[in-house]
DNA sequence: CTGAAAGCGCTTACAG
DNA sequence: CTGAAAGCGCTTACAG
């Protein structure tokens, strides 16, 4: 497995001082002249050490694991997630690892317990819904485990956070429909207990309201975030407000779904009805026509929740640690002018 | 991070026996007498003992670490695959590595080199297209990686796989749409470079033959596993063979295309017109109808694919372990009798 | 069948 | 600013 097991004294010998102060240079300890420093680089470069994780874990009280606990959530989302955790671990000698927590119940503490055990994670990102279950955060409080949350519904003074605007991306989704003329246009909501969801049904009215346009004659239906539920609530919508010229869908399963709907009704998207979405999700780009939608960097936010685990940041402030993220309005083939204008 | 910092020389002393003895026994080695090893395993399950990973690795020869390397597949199947080796690895006390390796070309040498170095893992689970890229195999043969490869395109001698049979899953959703009275099917297959489409493909037209239909009523359409490719291939196919009944995609996400055509052109489905697609995607059961499809016991076979890696079953044996699993006919509400019947 | 000694490759105190 | 010693918690030879 080892071609050339290059170990710390080895360095050492090479750059003609201790393993300590080899040790100092690769940990970034202060104290160390920069000419020694820099020999200790060349020297480790012109070797080509790299550091031995297990020996560094056994040591010392880091293990250089990161965790991404998820629970049940889209599963595109998921990976999103852990490929921009793994990203921000690889460029830091760190590693990710993915671990599902489905069972919200009874289940999660003994789960959790083993995982912790034989993986001691130096941090972990939560993405939600775990982000907003009580007995999880107070458990890895309880171990004063660092915790990253990715968009998580309630904001909590204690835990460190990235998260985007989702009430603005959905005033700006609203905005470009209303700016291509639409001014009956039906709103697909989520589950009635995710937040952020809450916060895009908010966005919409808000700047309906604010546009002038009127409000009933905006119909508001209630999905799941699931495509059958948009299916569902886009045919009733098209069946008692026959007139709507677009729709707008809390997320793109339930954008889709309202899109076959459509076209079961012989309707053509984007010319008789335009059909937004949330989420840039690959299932929105694979449509025909592909879905007009908003995306969030999510790999950038999983890199930045991090890097702020790997980097001891969390650990350093008082304050809680918090950064919003910029959305995109990505607008592709399925909107379009209204064909009243 | 530790609670009760339990060693094994805390066990030792509580089982009055040496260190060494009680490693014998968790590492299940032989010459231990069996009183001596139940004291020592209940030594260790009143204290709770788990044993410390780093320090395992750092003196001895594993890693407790199984690396999943994978390409650009679908996401809910490399998803799938993850869980299927997290469980396996969560039994017994490992850990799971997911490792994109998305530049086939130069670039994965680097970083393969680089993730064996932070974490030189004691085998890799390989998907496709992975499983079939010679350079990596090559790579890892040349440092002694173990490895299993799930549904490999092309049998290699020396390298162990599980596999469904692609072929008689064809047939058996052949047979399924031929015996509800469909006399016309179209067929839409996958990309060429892809053994699995074309075993797919195979099996198809064996059956059509086999039950005496006529190829010439068969039209065989070329897609690339995205949706929208099942859009076009269906609607070409819907054009020059109006007559057709069933569609049969080599995917479900050309089925999902296949549908989303259906619509556009006023059918329904699947009174007049029925789909089948191949993977049983989160997608295909999703969709409205629901999408009759071929399921691989995913889980399943990434479960048995990191066992053998962590048994050990593969260092043991001298001929390539290999296992076939069973596929699953999952009959939803996509398929219907023929409206010919 | 069992154990005493050495060592894996680092970091932690501690000393200077 | 730098280093010598001890130790992290296991497994590897080796001995008996």
């Amino acid at each position: 497995m080892h071609r050339t097991p290059i170990t710390l004294d080895d360095v050492a010998a090479r750059a003609g001082v201790s393993p300590k102060t080899v040790s100092r240079v690769l940990n970034n300890e202060p104290n160390v002249r920069n000419t020694t420093r820099d020999a200790v680089l060349a020297a480790a470069l012109e070797l080509g050490y790299r550091p031995n994780r297990a020996a560094r874990t056994l040591a010392g009280s880091r293990s250089f694991l990161i965790g991404h606990l998820h629970g049940r959530a889209d599963r595109d989302y998921i990976l999103s997630v852990n490929e921009g955790i793994h990203t921000a671990c690889f460029q830091h000698g760190y590693v990710l690892l993915p671990e599902p927590l489905l069972d919200y119940n009874e289940g999660f503490v003994r789960r959790l317990q083993q995982f912790l055990q034989t993986a001691p994670v130096d941090g972990v990102v939560l993405t939600p819904p775990l982000t907003d279950h009580d007995p999880l955060l107070a458990f890895l409080a309880a171990r004063n485990i660092p915790i990253v949350s990715i968009s998580p519904e309630k904001v909590r003074k204690s835990i460190a956070s990235v998260y985007i605007d989702e009430k603005e991306a959905a005033i700006a989704m609203t905005q470009h429909l209303i700016s291509l003329g639409h001014k009956k246009i039906g709103f697909i909501s989520g589950p009635k207990d995710h937040g952020a969801s809450h916060l895009r049904t908010e966005g919409f009215y808000e700047q309906i309201l604010k546009s002038g346009l009127k409000r009933e004659a905006c119909p508001q239906a209630q999905g799941d975030f699931k495509l059958k539920s948009g299916a569902i609530a886009a045919n009733e919508m098209l069946e008692t407000h026959p007139d709507i010229t677009a729709i707008f869908a809390a997320n793109d399963a339930m954008a889709a779904g309202a899109m076959t709907s459509a076209f079961k009704r012989g309707l053509s998207v984007p010319e008789d009805i335009s059909i937004a979405g949330f989420d840039a999700s690959p299932l929105g780009e694979a449509l025909w026509p592909a879905l007009t939608t908003i995306k969030q960097p999510v790999n950038r936010m999983a890199m930045a929740a991090s890097l702020w685990l790997i980097s001891g940041a969390l650990a350093r402030t008082e304050q809680p640690l918090r950064e919003r993220f910029d959305f995109e309005l990505l607008v592709r083939a399925s909107t379009a002018p209204s064909r009243e204008n």
